[in-house]
DNA sequence: TAATAAATGTCGTTT
DNA sequence: AAACGACGTTTATTA
């Protein structure tokens, strides 16, 4: 374990940029936590006035600043960073930066409570159920979650303005697109789906029905479906993943009685 | 800064289980270096493998699984959530969870390499410069940044669809839609345009234009835009900048929201 | 490399 | 509380 984690309590500014500096050039995971201000220039421009915060640079250059609030990091660099620490005015200066896309956090302690130098093996596996895909093949595999007699022809199919999730027909043979959303749908779902209905339309002067299919839909899009003639079908993508579960193999089955 | 910062190295299941608890408990924030694994149920559900992460439990609830690689975390709650930490086969688990929303994260660690319970203060304002809502104050300040002649007259101007960026006329007093992006706009935003001068057309029976204003246009873009009759105008939210630097000095706030 | 759409998106703002 | 849209969105997938 000493091998995997080096900490440094309280160290001073030079102890801090020498673990620091030797732990980025090493590719390890870097925590820092201290009383720091930051600037960042790129795709926008931020400030950040003084406050203790967790930073964490991991090894793949990828940088982190946490306040002691939010999901969100306040300031951050995407992996593949470079970095440049040094010390001046008895600060601790990181600059972490992208030179190809012209973008860089420029981080300042001045105090410094905690550095640790982390060596991580992580090997792990991910995986995630009931995304959208799940969704898109709950409905291959099952049909009738969108309609009783609606049967799927293609997916992915290209119009002019993009793709559409499934295009199918339904029970009187009417040509039917159907738009996949895994959580509730908003008014930029029913333009999308208007667009494919259109597109559609045109290019093959047939009827054409549009369904969007998710879990809910907001009032504005309620509305918007109304005035444009399109559909909605309530689908979650817990339903959907039971469906998968039950024809695949089983994966959500404990879902349930971790809902109760 | 040892009121501020416990640091536990290389610490027993017990000792780490108790330091977490009460660091929980006294909402501090907690950082825990180890070994662990974990799932996810919820919105959706998640199945993490072991390996070695580094978990930062915010005062505020929010919680960040990290790997030592990507910008974003494998699994986290949003901030508000509640936890229970206990020992179960001399393993440590964490269960956060968020009662209402129906949602719970449980990390299980076999080992713990560090802990640390943070007692932060953080009021450093954050600013952010070369927003969207930038671009739209440049634009209302120097409405030639569209193009020559171009007099706003609202913004947010609520349509049936939803709300136009900026309502104006153009030099020769015809109807214009102009819609800001920050960044390259895609097939996305040249939908949300079209159903804006749709909606204007049939609202007022006028001739309406469309300009889609941003840094550059995806190809897809460029042809739906031709496609539709609608236009592109470039423009950079750095140059956006530049001119609210110029002109904002002069405090012409709450300029153009009357008509002129 | 560019483009396109999903995301357990998150987050602020306004109704 | 719900809705709506921006975000330095990030990330994966695909042409």
């Amino acid at each position: 374990m000493e091998g995997r984690c080096r900490v440094l309590q309280g160290p001073t500014i030079e102890e801090a940029f020498r673990a620091i500096r030797d732990g980025i050039a090493g590719r390890r995971n870097v925590l820092i936590v201290g009383n720091c201000w930051a600037e960042y220039f790129g795709r926008a421009s931020s400030k950040l006035g003084a406050g203790e915060r967790i930073v964490l640079i991991k090894s793949d250059g990828s940088t982190l600043v946490h306040r002691p609030r939010d999901y969100a990091p306040v300031n951050w660099q995407p992996p593949g960073s470079l970095f440049r620490t040094r010390i001046k005015e008895g600060r601790l200066h990181i600059r972490v930066f992208r030179r190809k896309q012209h973008e860089s956090l420029e981080l300042i302690f001045d105090r410094v409570y905690l550095v640790a130098i982390l060596h991580l093996i992580d090997l792990g596996e991910f995986h995630l159920y009931a995304s959208e895909e799940d969704m898109r093949q709950a409905i291959l595999i099952e049909p009738s979650l969108v309609e009783e007699g609606f049967r799927p022809v293609t997916i992915e199919r290209p119009v002019e303005s993009g793709f559409v999730d499934i295009l199918g027909v339904d029970r009187e043979g009417r040509l039917t697109v159907v738009e996949v959303k895994r959580k509730a749908v908003g008014r930029e779902a029913v333009l999308q789906l208007e667009r494919y209905v259109e597109d559609l339309r045109r290019s093959t002067g047939r009827e054409v029905r549009g369904i969007l299919v998710g879990p809910e839909v907001s009032r504005g899009a309620q509305g918007l479906l109304a005035a444009l003639n399109l559909e909605f079908k309530p689908l979650s993508p817990k339903r959907c993943a039971e469906v998968l579960g039950d024809k695949r193999d089983r994966r959500i089955t404990d879902f349930a009685l971790e809902e109760r």
